[in-house]
DNA sequence: GATTTACTTTACACGGTGTCAATTGACACT
DNA sequence: AGTGTCAATTGACACCGTGTAAAGTAAATC
């Protein structure tokens, strides 16, 4: 049982991790991403079963390699709600360049394909949790606005941290990473914190 | 000269409208396209370059459809700042309803085609700029936050009321259309507009 | 030495877009 | 009637990318 981690399965995925975030997502081809393992086209369906199964594993493959749930621990040990706020934004702000371009490949995928959106579903579903998260910290700290309930600042968080809207700022609009983290924490304690008189 | 404006470009994008609508989107073919309009797949090509060439030119013809300009006068005729930006929101809450379906397909086709991808950049641009009039009009009013540039607040404000972000709340959350529009009133001046004490 | 495992090579089916050439039918002009 | 032309039809085909299938090869394992 050698530490033999390259094997075939790893350098595809690895290979694909390359081009989606070099080439942001659009338009890798698992002819490309075969030529980039050095392994032949028919290879990627022996591991893979589809283009889809492959996006998805790949991003479950950079999540292990980021270290996603430590990175997280920032959030969680938070003691206000309104730090918390801050932290998931920081984090999320912060994390999604790291993702981007498989993020953005699954996102797309995910009009056509079931598999693909069930994946998407699956990560975003984690995102509300934080949001619902952040939202009863606040609560808690009698901090949220009367004018939100607990679900609908949930689900307007969530929003405002999606992925279209990240990538809309960042690159539309030619915001930088610590803009973008600045900016939405100021517009999320705007809308969400009640404001001391 | 007779009123035969029922040719065969107007069915055929009136035959893009309605499946683009009912389908919302995605999948539809251009043989889908041409069954409904009754003509053959190819006559569409005798009337547009390709499917992006006919994705852009329904969406013009829908926008003169629903009269969109005569529509919007309700945002020009606002006085105050806020006034606009509630109007602006309402009026964008209710449209995007009406233009789903066909938004949706030239958005996707976006990451492949240059050309959807410019007519895609032309109607935002048009929102972008109806964001900044918004905040203009806080400005002039005294009223827009002082953490906030009049730029980040147009860019936020766009990003705010982008089409996934619409579609998230609506489509993920199960917003309906009412909801939208109070609930990201209610965001929108929290956000941008100073609170009096 | 035989079998198994991992991968390669070649070939092909399928679906969707876009192209091309030959044909048809209707209308207009003289 | 004859000619031209315009709009649309028909049928065939090329291109691309995904996914499948079958036969072959080379090294590792028993």
């Amino acid at each position: 049982m050698s530490s033999e981690k390259t094997d075939t399965r790893t350098k595809i995925l690895e290979a694909t991790r390359k081009l989606m975030m070099e080439n942001i997502g659009s338009g890798v081809k698992m002819i490309d991403i075969a030529g980039e393992a050095g392994v032949s086209r028919q290879a990627l369906y022996l591991h893979f079963d589809s283009r889809s199964e492959l996006l998805i594993a790949a991003t479950k493959h950079l999540d292990e390699k980021l270290g996603v749930s430590e990175r997280y621990s920032v959030v969680d040990d938070t003691n206000s709600g309104i730090d918390r706020l801050d932290a998931l934004v920081e984090f999320w702000g912060n994390y999604l360049p790291h993702i981007h371009g498989i993020a953005k490949a699954l996102y797309s995928s995910r009009e056509s394909d079931e598999a693909a959106a069930a994946a998407w579903k699956d990560r975003m579903d984690v995102v509300k949790r934080e949001c619902r998260n952040a939202i009863i910290g606040l609560k808690k700290d009698g901090l949220l606005r009367s004018e939100w309930s607990q679900k609908d600042a949930t689900e307007f968080l969530w929003a405002m941290l999606s992925f279209p809207n990240w990538e809309l700022l960042r690159f539309e609009s030619g915001w930088s990473v610590k803009k973008y983290v600045s900016r939405t924490q100021v517009a999320a304690k705007q809308t969400f914190v009640k404001e001391g008189c």
